[in-house]
DNA sequence: ATAATTAATACAATCGATTGTATTAATTGT
DNA sequence: ACAATTAATACAATCGATTGTATTAATTAT
């Protein structure tokens, strides 16, 4: 069976395929009545748009190019849905791809992209892209680019949607304080991350202004991994036993914390209060449930997709570096629950 | 700038744009001389090849499609993770999109699909797929169509590739009747479900392989949430106080399971062990870890998108019935780890 | 040295839809 | 009723790459 063109439909109703082509169209240079006997033709015939002419033609593909570094981490799989979500409604189709941390990857797929002329690109960049020339191109050729969380430096002429984790970790820890916490921990991540460090500042800024004395030493760094987060709660408690609460970088971390807790007969939240941070899927199984900072990967890939429909929409003015930032929000769940210090 | 096309390289050597052409496809109609000239002057140019003539041309987009009910659920994520690392292999795109469950967006994604002539599709029906004309439609359009995991019956000309989840269900069991549990619960989801069925079964076999009686009383049925976990426990209990093992038939009820265990004072797996299904992230991080079923997201999308490929690459001669079934994996951890009663 | 063969490149049609311009048909005004 | 205007449709070029066929150049054979 022949593939159905609006050739045929137009040979078949002995009209023009540019008539076809108005009527499938909704164009009000067609009668209503031809339209209708077009409409009517086309799906008698099993006719389907073939998007590529369509696309070749417009020099559009309505379609946005998608790249993140893992799809499978729920963080970018929450934030996809939040894009496509967004792209959908306004018609936009989106290629998903995953760079697997690997700026090689990274660079093969934004060659790719282009070579598909999507219309706009939203990246997330691997740990592994230092340099941006394979995004500086996409510029050249005049597709627009979005960063949302990670983010490469210098490139004034993107977009990005960025969450405040300085914030976040205020907040977190600001809570601690108000459940009446007194000596609070902090498991921070790797310091060449820019989002360790905000969170660490976060905290640091949250006691200031509680004037509650930072001591280096409720600190500890690591790979924020279940076992980090074990082996740093042993060594926390070793040094200050008065510890009666814990704000962790992550939520791995955390769930680690807490097992150690409860073998030695720790509660939580009564003897210490916990705080995560990314609010993973998991972190409302635990049990009790754990207290979080959720960053709203569907929020951010609203926000991420909306940016960049809005510059394809205006036609492609450059982005001249309008940054978004998030605020992310703290759930209040069970591991922070403690009674509240009477202060009367 | 404009952009660059074929043609301009052309020009600019003073040669046809079909010698362009076969010199970048590294046809052997063309020196390599020639090649060689040409590759420079698109490099200097920045020629970006515009893959929508190209597909429009050869009629081929060298994209598969995939859809999904929710990309954010962990197995849809690590089935598509398995599909894009086959299909990249072989030079293949892949465009995602999630219907979300419903069979209205299902048949939006597919017509959609279907208009930008990607060259297969693979499917993981929705919840609300009852009827499957927009997939019939698929094979009108000569576009092979591969089922995974969740697949409609009634269509012997499409390839599926599914899980044993009778054999999943039958090895949880038998691993805690090996570990010497007598009094094993399950715990079942929707019925209306074929692989709730399909556990039940599996379960019930395991039972009477090892001469354990059946006993419907030991089979609850919920939706599976956390919650649902957590009040099928105490009602099993309430009737069973010997338990002394349990199946889930997700990991989410087992965690909630695991929950009222603990607030009653019973030990895991010391006093009851516990087997969950699916081998979501959050097992890993329970304490203890919860032994479950791999179902290998991974392994599933690879199988799909090979068996896809396979038939794309012989030129679509029908997929008549094609069917892999993979056998899922026993992770042992922690929540099944009781010393085996000794039977000599 | 010329015919025969092969290699290298040029020409032109094609994929299917879109769109500016031209043409014909229908409507309105006077 | 005829010109003027507007509505409806037809024509033809275009998007950029591919590919079968034709042509020219280069090589080999006789």
């Amino acid at each position: 069976m022949k593939n159905v063109t609006i050739h045929e439909i137009a040979k078949a109703l002995n009209v023009n395929s540019s008539t076809v082509s108005r009527a499938l169209n909704d164009s009000d240079r067609v009668t209503a009545k031809t339209k209708r006997k077009v409409l009517e033709k086309a799906k008698e015939m099993g006719y389907q748009r073939n998007m590529l002419a369509s696309n070749l033609r417009r020099k559009k593909s309505n379609t946005i190019g998608v790249v993140v570094p893992r799809i499978s981490r729920h963080f970018f799989s929450s934030t996809i849905a939040g894009i496509e979500e967004t792209a959908y409604k306004l018609g936009f189709n989106v290629i998903i791809c995953q760079s697997l941390e690997e700026l090689e990857k990274e660079e093969l797929i934004i060659e790719n992209l282009i070579a598909n002329r999507v219309d706009g690109i939203l990246i997330s960049v691997s740990m592994g892209t230092k340099k941006g020339e394979h995004l500086a191109n996409c510029l050249n050729n005049r597709i627009p680019v979005v960063f949302f969380d990670r983010h490469l430096e210098g490139f004034p002429d993107m977009g990005k949607v960025l969450i405040d984790d300085q914030l976040g970790a205020y907040r977190a820890t600001e809570h601690l304080i108000q459940k009446g916490c007194k000596k609070i921990g902090h498991f921070s991540g790797p310091k060449s991350l820019l989002i360790y460090k905000n969170r660490l500042e976060g905290y640091k800024m949250a006691l200031k202004n509680y004037h509650i004395p930072y001591d280096e030493s409720y600190v500890l760094t690591s790979k924020l991994m279940k076992e980090d987060g074990l082996e740093m709660a042993k060594k926390i408690l070793k040094e200050h036993s008065d510890l009666d609460g814990l704000f962790c970088s992550n939520d791995t971390s955390a769930v680690g914390a807490f097992g150690y807790f409860k073998t030695i007969g720790k509660r939580v939240p009564e003897d210490i209060a916990i705080v995560g941070f990314s609010n993973e899927p998991f972190s409302a199984l635990t049990e009790p449930s754990l207290t979080t900072i959720d960053q709203s990967g569907e929020e951010i890939g609203k926000a991420a997709c909306t940016l960049l429909l809005k510059h394809i929409a205006s036609g492609n003015t450059l982005i001249t570096n309008e940054t978004v930032i998030l605020n992310p929000k703290l759930i209040e769940r069970g591991s922070s629950q403690r009674q509240t210090a009477t202060i009367f």
